[in-house]
DNA sequence: CACTATACCTTGAACTTCAAAGTATGTCAA
DNA sequence: TTGACATACTTTGAAGTTCAAGGTATAGTG
């Protein structure tokens, strides 16, 4: 298990966000990269991103399109919508502030 | 209800222990000051901070004394402990590795 | 005496995350 | 063709988190 499961949670869906403006992609491979970002911070699980990917596209922030891979194997791929774009850049702009906020705090605590 | 409920929930103990690095408080004037901080980011709930509250005094890092206001009011004060410093340094660093992470990521998107 | 603000706490519902298991397909080797 | 393994998607049950709402109690005000 993560050692920092609640500072993570945060942003699950930004940072699905995030990787999927850098270029679409299926599920499997979003976790794959996700975890590899992290970089031991924390590890995510299929049944925690799945269910965020369902919801996302239940939102309107992905699409879906199943595509068969060189392999033949099928892989559902998500694309970023306008909407998703929108909600990553607000998303952000609001993780800015409250990190801010956070340090601002922090730096308080020794001043 | 926060418009950014999933951001905002990563670092509650992190931000309740920076305000309590501060200087000591009673519950009520903690989750005042928290929402003042939030600059209308957030708005905690006491039936979401009392329960971290007794939570973090749980794992020891915040002790805690009932003290009789001038009113005569009685408040039960928090003080951060040794041990809460010291979670409150790890949280902070983890803090700033994830929103680094983030930070790169965003960058990635338009680069 | 009613009303408001302070001050603490608990409960039930909704949601999130994880661990675990389930389903299915392609690859490789014996 | 059989077995093992990695890929790929999904669901389920349990544990945890947060909120809205309400409950208790006291001090000050009109």
């Amino acid at each position: 298990m993560s050692p920092n499961k609640e500072l993570i949670g945060a942003s699950t869906r930004l940072l699905i966000l995030s990787v999927l403006a850098r270029e679409a992609n299926y599920g499997y491979a979003i976790i794959r990269a996700i975890n590899q970002e992290g970089e031991g911070l924390f590890v995510w699980q299929e049944g925690t991103v799945y269910p965020i990917l369902h919801k996302l596209e239940k939102e309107g922030l992905v699409r879906t399109q199943w595509q068969e891979a060189d392999t033949g194997r099928k892989r559902k791929y998500y694309y970023i919508t306008a909407t998703g774009r929108g909600a990553l850049a607000a998303g952000t702009e609001d993780w800015a502030g409250f990190h801010k906020m956070i340090t601002a705090l922090g730096e308080g605590n020794h001043g």
